[in-house]
DNA sequence: GAGAATTGTTTTAGGCTTCAAGTATGTTGA
DNA sequence: TCAACATACTTGAAGCCTAAAACAATTCTC
């Protein structure tokens, strides 16, 4: 098999066995989902709030998936759903008192997830391996740019 | 933020964006989906085909997810389920002709696009990452095994 | 200012995914 | 033997996700 390919798949079940063992958490211990996360995660670093369709830009999912991922949210007391005054197509999305204090919790474990699964790795290998990503993440956008031009 | 914070967004991100465009490829050359690929993937690797659980086990997904996949790649005349004769309760799955050669096509350019991708990271940097990765993996299973015994 | 183009959101149809409950078959041990 | 347990799969409900179409409000242009 070509070494790309090996490289790869190994990428690929790295970054998606902690990914799921994230969203196992955030169900057993908070009940909730990653995407649900996510969004109160784009809010919490907004304090204006975000339209729905920067939620989605930030998000990198499509804006009749924020629609539901909001509708559910909202029900649920998290955030609030405010039609923008200076443009009255926009809807405007803020975190509530109560969707602050649980994304604070959430946020704080999840912080503490992430540093207990790169806890084997050493100070220099961690740094090696975000130099790395790095460069592959640059590599891949000249990649795909070069694409798009044809 | 923490390293290891920035580390896991950025390790994250990438393979987000690689698999997104894999996605993407699939659907418009080849009117696909990468669980319908990685269903095939699984199969062309076993000849004497496998049971739904094991294609469950191999991709890491559940049961039930399986059922609805092989239902459709079934409708599509690309594998068949056939009732195990040792044990009546399994369902054995198998590439049909068709599959086989839609699959070969499939994962060829599969092949070439992860390779392009990949294109612009020197082949030294290519090992060290999947070094690193390997490395990252290792200290992943300590954490979530130590987890697991408490 | 009216019509056209653009922008922001929602809706629709379909697929992927999980968990939990249900059905059928197989295995085991009193 | 046969009841209890285990295994293999399917079904159903709910959520996540996309692309495409529909709708509504805004902006542009003549």
């Amino acid at each position: 098999m070509k070494a790309e390919l090996r490289l790869w798949l190994r990428m690929l079940t790295t970054t998606t066995t902690i990914e799921a063992e994230i969203r196992r958490r955030l169900r057993v211990q908070f009940n909730t989902t990653l995407p649900r996360f996510d969004l109160l995660a784009a809010l919490d670093r907004a304090p204006e709030g975000l339209t729905l369709g920067e939620v989605s830009a930030r998000m990198m999912v499509t804006n009749g998936n924020v629609t539901g991922l909001a509708t559910r949210l909202e029900a649920e007391g998290l955030v609030v759903r405010r039609v923008d005054p200076n443009d009255r197509r926009a809807v405007r999305l803020t975190l509530t008192e109560e969707g602050r204090a649980v994304f604070d919790t959430q946020s704080a474990a999840h912080g503490r997830w992430i540093k207990e699964m790169f806890a084997g790795l050493a100070p220099e290998e961690r740094e090696a391996l975000h130099q790395l990503l790095g460069r592959a993440k640059t590599a891949l956008s000249t990649a795909l740019e070069t694409e798009e031009a044809l």
